[in-house]
DNA sequence: ACGGCGCCTTGACTTGGAACAAAGGTTCCC
DNA sequence: GGGAACCTTTGTTCCAAGTCAAGGCGCCGT
């Protein structure tokens, strides 16, 4: 790669915006012009429904890309709200595209994150269509827990940035199951629940949750 | 655009293939090299579990784009199977690559369709963690008539490519809920159902049953 | 230190959809 | 044209998760 395209690099993703706890980065409806990686922070997306209901979509952690909905439309098909105070780096879609046009790398890199967006969501929907309340937060928190691994943070404590009710809707499951689901995991020394701090003991055994077909 | 491009283009989906019913297009793990676009027939997706449970995430018709899956590893991530006998476009990756390097408006169109996939999958995952079965089923035969019209077919009558199965898998659901849905429909004078020939009745009707929140 | 407010936990009860079972209908192949 | 395999419908029973309700914990600002 030669220096301009490094340069040309740095200066797509130079600017930065920073989100408080709680404040959307973008909603449904916005017109869409960048998208955004995540710098620092933690973000759910969620959509919602013309009745009111909403689902939460998918959690975002640092690096991990925020904004690909809004490409089809034009405009954002969903929520993104910082789940603490959180930066993000702006990639401006239109020199994004561009610069694709120059460097065939950088497009399939591109591709290749769009490509691995639509199949995290088919592992959500088998997620939602055919496990039962333990697989799920089980799935979750093993999926969860690989990612921060991932990032340098340690593989059997997590401290959660979303509320019972987040982890709710994302899993398809009311609050109330979800907090059941944590103290059943404690019940059996597979868990170690202190509010939001979780500490897994037994890993093996979440695994084996999540593989095993018992309905 | 020039009349080179449109050889390009030509060039590009000139390859076909067909597909007998119940044959697979591609297998999960397959390696990837080619999207596919339908020209004829109808096919569904599925994701497998470890265990052998499977989801369906999604049916395709005319038109409609498959193997979007397998950019991301380079292998295929899901399982393609016609549900009637089908053919197929065969566009070659790389070649579609190549080509939206030279043509950015190819390349727009690429990426929307890419991001349309994701935003299909955010609604089937808002379907799947906070619908019952009853506005299940609604919203997948109002989307399924609304892509059916959309190609010249009626509004109100479609035959149903594919089993109670499929698509109680698709919408989370046993196929027995699926077949008393179906009569309950019908009972209440919204559908006319005879095994796989569905009429449309009371297409307000199924739009509030989507609409509304009864829980 | 204290009171209030969100969030989380737990209990008792209800219910929608799953499981199991059995009897028609279709389709397709021999 | 007969029969086998598969798909669909319908009935009954049961259970996982939802609903409703009551406290408990922890964090915040005053």
């Amino acid at each position: 790669m030669s220096d301009e395209q490094v340069d040309q690099l740095d200066r797509l993703v130079s600017s930065r915006r920073s989100v408080a706890r709680g404040q959307t980065l973008f909603r449904t409806g916005d017109g869409f012009s960048s998208l955004y990686a995540v710098r620092t922070g933690f973000f759910k997306t969620c959509v919602m429904a013309e009745d009111g209901r909403d689902q939460v979509t998918g959690f975002q952690m640092a690096g991990e890309l925020l904004g690909l909905d809004g490409i089809s439309t034009e405009r954002h098909a969903c929520d993104a709200v910082a789940l603490e105070d959180s930066t993000v780096c702006v990639i401006p879609y239109g020199d994004l595209e561009g610069l694709s046009q120059q460097m065939p790398d950088l497009q399939r890199v591109f591709h290749k994150i769009m490509s691995r967006e639509i199949v995290r969501e088919h592992g959500v929907m088998l997620l939602l269509g055919s496990m039962r309340a333990e697989e799920r937060l089980a799935a979750f928190l093993l999926n969860l827990t690989q990612r921060l691994h991932m990032r340098g943070y340690s593989r059997s404590a997590v401290i959660l940035r979303m509320s019972r009710e987040e982890i709710g809707s994302y899993l398809g499951l009311k609050l109330e199951t979800v907090s059941r689901t944590f103290s059943r995991f404690q019940a059996e020394g597979i868990l170690e629940v202190k509010q939001r701090d979780i500490r897994i003991i037994d890993h093996e055994g979440l695994q084996r949750l999540v593989n095993t077909t018992p309905c």
